[in-house]
DNA sequence: GTCTATATGGTGATAGAC
DNA sequence: GTCTATCACCATATAGAC
């Protein structure tokens, strides 16, 4: 019955070598970790491991593709996007949106992958690249939202463009800063606070604002 | 004449290996680079190395120790400050300290030290508190510049404090991301108009208005 | 302070048996 | 797909002559 619900699902060796790998990356950085390192931690040969990978790049290959994968799946259709905005306040929105964001970045693959990615920018052009392409979605995404707004009269009008990046650059910022915090436990409490303090501030003021 | 004007300075080799190691560090990550190919670009044997530092990590402690005190001593007096808000717009003010700010990220010392601490922040908790010292250190600075503006009535009375938030945690982002254009050697044209749209928006826009 | 020589162990990767 | 065995090289670091 090998599709019968409730099966125990072996999870294959290749994803096992990459979610270790992965793990490990974001933990020590890729050049911090070794094929030993990560065969040991899943309990295989390392001469195993080049029966699932052709090279140790090639995990790093596989971080970078699966991070752009999933940001472009996770981007909102339009219609999502009309649809939230029309039914929210816009403080609760990002209020809401920031908290489900800040719990997944260290919770999921992708916060790991986030992590690894903003390791290696600096060193690896494909990782340059690759938070670089992320950061213009997030930031398109963020001028369909205050658009949206500006239609949908939440928020007076102003250049939605404009809006995003102030908005976005200030969020990435405080962002950052939280994942170093957890990477190491320390306290986050001030800088959530100071992620929320900047959306009631840049939003309240947006609402006050003339045009 | 050891110390007559003119004569030729020689760079101690100590401080040959140091700044070559912060070159290195800076473009292949601190685990990317090894004693071999600092010593190499300096033109000793690696045994040598360990007349000068005792291993290889003492490097990277130098790092984040000349990263410190350089920090600490770029800190302008209350006096400095004070002076300079009383005589420049606040615009003009924040364009030419940006300007400054950035050309300096890609042609000093000091611009190399902060791209090996960002990539070792995460993996490294000695880069990941001088990061976050540094930040406080920004935004305090901030608080003082903002506070210094309303009491000299360059902008009208807002909470200095959120204003720094607000004005240098975007600011830092857009940096981030200058960074790694230049490290690439890609076009940083966009990005320095954002950082310069972002000064003009936030002091303009926001700081400018009435509260 | 420099060098040659060496210690000791880690590195990514391959060959070939089962 | 797993294993054992092995390769060629690189890593940090030390000993001791000059």
């Amino acid at each position: 019955m090998p599709d019968s619900p409730g099966d125990t699902i072996l999870i294959p060796t290749k994803e096992r070598l990459f979610l270790s790998a992965a793990e490990l990356f974001s933990k020590n950085g890729y050049n911090g970790v070794s094929v030993r390192d990560i065969c040991r931690s899943v309990g295989i040969k390392e001469s195993s491991f080049y029966n699932h990978y052709p090279s140790k790049d090639a995990l790093l290959e596989e971080v970078y593709r699966r991070f752009t994968d999933g940001m472009n799946s996770n981007t909102p259709s339009e219609e999502l996007v009309d649809q939230l905005v029309r039914t929210t306040d816009p403080i609760e929105f990002w209020l809401s949106s920031y908290r489900r964001y800040y719990k997944n970045s260290v919770s999921t693959l992708e916060g790991l992958l986030w992590r690894i990615i903003s390791m290696e920018q600096y060193r690896d052009p494909r990782a340059g690249e690759a938070i670089l392409k992320e950061t213009e979605r997030t930031l398109s995404l963020g001028t369909l939202i205050f658009s949206k707004m500006i239609e949908h009269k939440k928020i007076p009008p102003h250049d939605p463009e404009t809006l995003a990046h102030e908005f976005f650059y200030a969020g990435r910022a405080i962002h950052l800063e939280y994942l170093v915090l957890s990477a190491y436990g320390w306290d986050t409490a001030e800088v959530e606070m100071r992620s929320e303090e900047h959306i009631r501030f840049f939003v309240g003021k947006i609402v006050l604002m003339e045009a």
